[in-house]
RNA sequence: GGGAGCAUAGCUCAGCUGGUUAGAGCGCUUGCCUUACAAGCAAGAGGUCACAGGUUCGAGCCCUGUUGUUCCCACCA
């Protein structure tokens, strides 16, 4: 057995040491306990371009808690991990690469960029891999998937293919989302509004007769280009006889309507609306009602089309400056309003949206959404926190059409070709080389991928062999948990809930686990522009993986942000250095061949040793409680407090007197410090998991590893008394050395101590105690007793003791200290005993409050009969 | 415009279904190198739980309102 343990936790001598020998032994492996009940998570898969994150640390480290968790619980457990191509983040980096060589997608073609993507993926893809290990991540990595993976494809294919054909996947021409910069549109949620400086130009819109103009009013002057009416309410007083008559466009020069319609709000701007339908979504619908002329204006690099006349080929903004030039020399312009403004942003990378007029492929929501409300509605899926549930309601209750196809080639192609000679649309499962109507060979695959998110929204199922009969996925699925950011709900949490009730007919999950994010020291979005992101890999190589995992469950309650800053990492690094000297000193105890943890015979157990296994069974159910409740931060903290203030500060000091004494009450000192140190391992192996397994190792032990040892399960035992006793010594002491620290006596000062209690046995058993923690030269207990004069008296509800310090005792002093204690003392006695006498109170509340104050209202008329008593005694 | 969160010690946060005198970490004060740990030990100071009402035998916790703050959704050009 190694002993000669350092003083100091390294967790690099460790980390990778241990994580390698789980490697080595599968037991991250599933499937390998055919008879236990499952238990499943799926990784909410990392984009193949990122950095592991904080957010990452977090997520995953909440993941490994639960199902090292569960699999010591004896679960067949599976964490399955996996990556995102992540279509949109990926091109941008080849594109880029190509840009930098000279080159461009164009221009080497699509199969030539295909082949640099995967080349890419393969390059970069297993670092964020290899990041997930070193946080400790018990993944089944034999089960390791990829959106684009051979498996995920398939079940894409299956889905666009079964969606089309239910009616629930159309194409169709609709204002969607562009950014200019990614040349692609993105769905609803890929915008993010961001409040910017913009401003209102108010422009005079002539009559074609020549009787006056009116006025409108746009944050978007470029638009007017492509303006194909104007618009003001049809009870609108102002423009009653307006409607019906022409206008002429500005700088455009030709003839519009003025039309009337409900949806201008007449009380804003100035009640009429310059119609844009290629550019606006609800310019659209109006031009749709009137029949207008719909103009796209743009390019898709976000420049001016040749739409747009002699302005063809500008960039938008430069645009916009050159139109309120012009309208401004023509005296066009009436007036410039400077307003706040939100404006879409792309979430990848913040370029403005320009909305615009677009083919594109949509899935139907609204027949998904409505089964896929019902599922969280009826209970079976659950959000923790339940609020999160209303989010889920409110997204879903109203959904639009989601526009699913990106004009990028890096993703899952759609499996749609058109026909050349009949214009028939071909969606299949396998690539046709004719055309099914017409039987003509000139057929073309539609060059648009899909969403991203569209194959993500799949990931529970698609990765165990959906849409074949797999046995994964009859065992492992529906999963279990998911656990992930409330930023993701969303993009990826709603939509996995109506693909999988969709397609599989059942729930992916049961649960949804949401976190907060992790925030810098300041509370600040941790982001790259800011540059106040911190590495988990640094915290780890500083700090090692136990303690950042440690901080990240122990700052962290469901749905809730944390603050993120070394310091804290720093308590986490201390309390693991903490156990590890708790090891070191029961090791240090330890003979060779001891044997596996065990409770000693119950005839020799001591009161502190039945006090510790009473606490520690009561910590036992209440880790379990709270991991069953979700509350990781709950149960860790349980741990911290019971494993630093109960076994390292009491227990292991009470047990210090026996284990020099040696013989049998060594031996059972010995047998009760192990046991209980292994089960606080066990219980903090979730959490802490190389430190625990290190220590468990090292510890008398049976099995090969902590990771498949039993969870620890609570014994009943009946040690309530020995605990009451434990408490009133411990009590004792600390009132002695609170005593002596105000008197400014030193430790190293003994004096004898005289305890007065009906409890005198306790306190006489209790003797070693007293000289060990509360420096203690002879003790003597009794129920009545003859106590020196000049003492220093000290009071608890459990004794009156003293200690003859007569030469440092200020009698005036003292008198005062007895008073205000006394003071204290009585008035919470009055307030309970008028509680007591309250017939309202002892008829309503529960008996066993009732019994708790009674009991310390007991307690409190004896100590202040005792305080009483020694201040007369004082004179 | 709609919705949600937060407001507890100097700082960062716990406080589980309402039940003694509200806790922790960091920081601060005092004393200790007590043969596991100075990344430690012991003791201590510090809070009218944002504010105002209400329900209750009892409220940090439940209800109503107010203030401040953060976020999400919608997007009147």
């Amino acid at each position: 057995m190694k002993k000669d343990l350092a003083k100091v936790y390294d967790p690099k001598n460790v980390e990778d040491r241990i994580y390698r020998e789980w490697l080595d032994k599968k037991y991250f492996h599933a499937g390998t306990r055919p008879r236990a009940k499952t238990y499943t998570i799926v990784i909410p898969p990392p984009n193949i371009t990122g950095q592991l994150h904080m957010g990452h640390a977090l997520d995953e480290t909440l993941q490994d808690i639960l199902v090292r968790w569960k699999r010591m619980q004896g679960y067949d457990t599976l964490w399955l991990p996996g990556t995102d191509h992540a279509s949109i983040a990926t091109e941008k980096k080849i594109v880029d690469a190509l840009r930098d060589e000279g080159t461009s997608k164009e221009e080497i073609g699509r199969e030539a960029f295909l082949e640099r993507a995967w080349q890419w993926r393969a390059k970069y893809g297993g670092r964020i891999v290899e990041q997930l290990k070193k946080i400790g991540c018990s993944c089944d990595w034999d089960r390791e998937r990829f959106t684009l993976d051979e498996g995920c494809s398939r079940a894409v294919r299956e889905v666009f293919v079964n969606l089309y054909e239910k009616g629930l996947i159309y194409r169709g021409k609709r204002i969607v989302n562009w950014c200019p910069h990614c040349e692609t549109t993105l769905s609803d949620a890929e915008v993010e509004y961001e409040e910017q400086d913009g401003n209102f130009w108010h422009i005079k819109y002539p009559y074609s007769d020549g009787s006056g103009y009116i006025e409108i009013a746009t944050t978007r002057p470029e638009t007017m280009l492509g303006d194909t009416a104007v618009a003001v309410h049809p009870e609108d007083e102002r423009y009653k006889d307006a409607v019906g008559k022409t206008l002429i466009l500005p700088i455009v020069g030709k003839e519009i309507p003025i039309i009337a319609d409900t949806y201008v709000e007449r009380d804003f701007g100035t009640g009429a609306v310059k119609i844009t339908p290629a550019h606006d979504p609800n310019d659209f619908e109006v031009g749709q009602r009137h029949n207008l002329p719909v103009i796209d204006v743009m390019t898709d690099d976000g420049h001016m089309s040749a739409n747009a006349g002699r302005f063809a080929g500008m960039d938008r903004y430069e645009c916009r400056k050159a139109i309120v030039r012009e309208l401004e020399e023509k005296g066009l312009l009436v007036s410039v309003e400077p307003m706040k403004h939100n404006v879409g942003t792309c979430y990848r990378c913040h370029t403005s949206i320009e909305p615009r007029i677009s083919t594109q492929w949509f899935v139907r929501m609204a027949p998904l959404a409505g089964p896929a409300i019902d599922v969280v509605r009826d209970g079976k899926i659950k959000f923790i926190p339940d609020r999160f549930s209303k989010t889920y309601y409110n997204w879903m209750e109203n959904i639009r059409d989601w526009c699913i196809s990106r004009q990028l080639w890096w993703g899952h192609r759609i499996p749609a070709w058109y026909c050349a000679d009949c214009g028939e649309t071909i969606v299949s499962k396998d690539d046709p080389d004719c055309c099914p109507k017409c039987g003509s060979k000139n057929i073309t695959r539609d060059p648009d991928t899909l969403d991203t998110w569209f194959s993500s929204a799949l990931w529970p199922f698609s990765t165990m062999g959906w849409p074949d009969d797999a046995e994964d996925l009859k065992r492992f699925f529906p999963t279990d948990t998911l656990v992930t950011g409330y930023d993701i709900i969303f993009f990826w949490v709603a939509r996995m809930i109506f693909s999988s009730v969709e397609h599989t007919g059942k729930i992916p999950f049961n649960t949804v686990l949401i976190h907060g994010l992790v925030r810098d020291a300041q509370g600040r979005k941790m982001s790259k522009s800011l540059g106040n992101g911190i590495d988990p890999l640094e915290i780890i190589d500083k700090f090692g993986a136990d303690a950042l995992r440690f901080t990240l469950a122990t700052g962290n309650s469901p749905g809730n942000d944390m603050r993120f800053s070394d310091e804290k990492v720093e308590a986490s690094r201390n309390f693991a250095n903490k156990i590890w000297n708790a090891a070191r000193f029961v090791l240090m105890n330890l003979d060779e061949n001891e044997p596996a943890p065990h409770i000693p015979d119950e005839a020799d157990l001591a009161t502190p040793d039945k006090w510790i296994l009473h606490k520690y069974n009561a910590l036992v159910s209440e880790v379990t409680d709270a991991l069953d409740r979700f509350e990781l931060g709950m149960a860790v903290s349980r741990l911290y407090d019971f494993i630093w203030d109960v076994y390292c500060d009491w227990y292991i000091e009470l047990c210090k007197t026996r284990l020099n004494a040696g013989g049998k009450a060594k031996e059972t000192a010995k047998a009760v410090l192990v046991y209980v140190m292994s089960g606080m391992m066990k219980l903090l192996h979730p959490f802490m998991p190389f430190i625990t397994e290190e220590i468990w190792q090292t510890l008398p032990h049976s099995g090969d590893s902590i990771m498949i040892a039993d969870w620890p399960t609570a014994a009943e035992d009946d040690y309530a008394a020995e605990t009451a006793e434990m408490e009133k010594i411990i009590e004792a002491i600390r009132a002695i050395r609170n005593r002596r620290a105000e008197m400014n006596v030193k430790p190293s000062r003994k004096t004898n101590v005289y305890v007065v209690s009906s409890s005198a046995d306790t306190f006489a058993a209790g003797a070693e105690f007293f000289k060990k923690l509360a420096s203690a030269e002879e003790v003597f207990a009794g129920e009545k007793l003859d106590v020196p004069e000049g003492c220093v008296s000290i009071v608890t509800p459990a004794a009156s003791v003293y200690i003859p310090l007569s030469e440092l005792v200020d009698f005036e002093a003292e008198r005062a200290r007895l008073n205000k204690e006394l003071a204290s003392d009585r008035k919470q006695y009055e307030g309970l005993t008028a509680r007591l006498a309250n017939e309202n109170f002892t008829s309503r509340a529960p008996a066993q409050v009732v019994e708790n104050e009674r009991k310390k209202d007991k307690e409190l008329e004896a100590k202040i009969a005792q305080l009483e008593a020694e201040i007369s005694k004082l004179g």
